[in-house]
DNA sequence: CAAAAACTCCGTATTTATACGGATGTATTT
DNA sequence: AAATACATCCGTATAAATACGGAGTTTTTG
């Protein structure tokens, strides 16, 4: 039987060598290095080029999970990614599900789960459980109206407005006139669906657009 | 050799596994349960009374780190706390040790930290290390400007701006003055020194006060 | 290339927010 | 008992935001 090798990416060293424990018991699996950022995964991966899979944390420092993923995906690897992360979040489930995750597990999966993932995404198959699913699919719904909805001025307007500046402050700074910034203003407004400036922040800051 | 008697309270399970079986090696440790919120916290401690110390993650459902610190508290334990938490702010700090935590770990904390600060623990004293201590150091100042010093009413006042409503629609819901609202909404403008309305609830939310 | 989206600008009227400076009763704390 | 902080209210004046409705110029994209 040919065993799985794999690296665990997690900033969080307690996490990291009590994942590498709880995978010990399983003979099929070969943890071939446990690294603390995505910079000493790619230089672990030089050194262990047939690895199969990474167990992968979203937040880490110097180069983080979606990171990772855009260059491993660049650089037409064969490893395959599972995300492991604490967010069970929409929103980082579709980032990741888009820039080839193989599977998406969170912090509080079972063992069970875990290595079922691991097994399946070995044999090249995805491993998205039924919660991730949904939480996706709830998520694409709204996810139209955050990100994509404003336009870059807008977003930058937004921006400026959240830090305080009135439309004439903002109209100076941007060398337009003050009916432009209150049109830009108008306009966000009405995409997020909010009744004024102080709602606008709120729900601004609540899906991270400032 | 005495042994130390520990419970560890996280709802990640692989966090958890992992950690009990980090914790096996040392011969002085001895692991009585393993829990996955406040509330089952709690009837295990009925079973085991004894048990010295609590390895306890903030973010929980049921019943999170806060409030375990909280009842711990009023009901006089001997159980010694120690919290082991991904968040290095200092705010989360400084709130654990007022509430009782004997100890404040982050999750990317090393295995020789980790039983260094159970065995200090242990023996009663309590143990920050030196990036903790400045962290909460750091936060002190600062914290007098949020949770403290905005009034009940201030606060109220506070949520319902940013929820969209103006000073006239605030005052008819809370039977003041227009008047009223007005000065509450210039204090908390001046006490959480921001220039407008956007700002402010700019801040607020990132200083959780909505 | 053509269509769609984004960016820019204009006017007017009304509503809100902000900046002053002051006052009083109540509750809490020392 | 005295001091402090809080909640409440008042007036005036200015600045800013919001609601209408319209239109020309780029830029992006299919």
């Amino acid at each position: 039987m040919k065993t799985i090798k794999l690296i665990i990416a997690d900033d969080h060293e307690l996490f990291r060598n009590g994942l590498k424990e709880l995978l010990k018991k399983y003979k099929d699996v070969n943890i071939v290095a446990l690294v603390s950022n995505g910079e000493a995964l790619f230089s672990q991966l030089k050194k262990h080029p047939n690895t199969d899979i990474v167990l992968l944390d979203i937040t880490m420092p110097k180069m983080d999970g979606f990171q990772v993923l855009k260059q491993l995906k660049s650089l037409k690897l064969a490893i395959k990614p599972i995300i492991i992360s604490m967010h069970d979040e929409g929103n980082y489930i579709a980032k990741c599900a888009k820039k080839g995750a193989y599977s998406y597990l969170l912090k509080n999966t079972d063992q069970e789960e875990l290595i079922k993932a691991i097994r399946m995404v070995s044999l090249g198959k995805k491993y998205f459980g039924p919660k991730i699913s949904e939480k996706m699919i709830n998520y694409m719904s709204e996810q139209t109206i955050s990100e994509n909805i404003l336009s870059k001025k807008e977003k930058e307007v937004l921006g400026l407005i959240s830090e305080g500046l009135t439309t004439k402050e903002i109209a100076t700074k941007l060398f337009v006139s003050t009916r432009t910034i209150e049109t830009h203003r108008a306009n966000v407004i009405k995409k997020l669906e909010v009744k004024n400036t102080a709602e606008l922040i709120k729900k601004a800051s609540e899906i991270n657009l400032i």
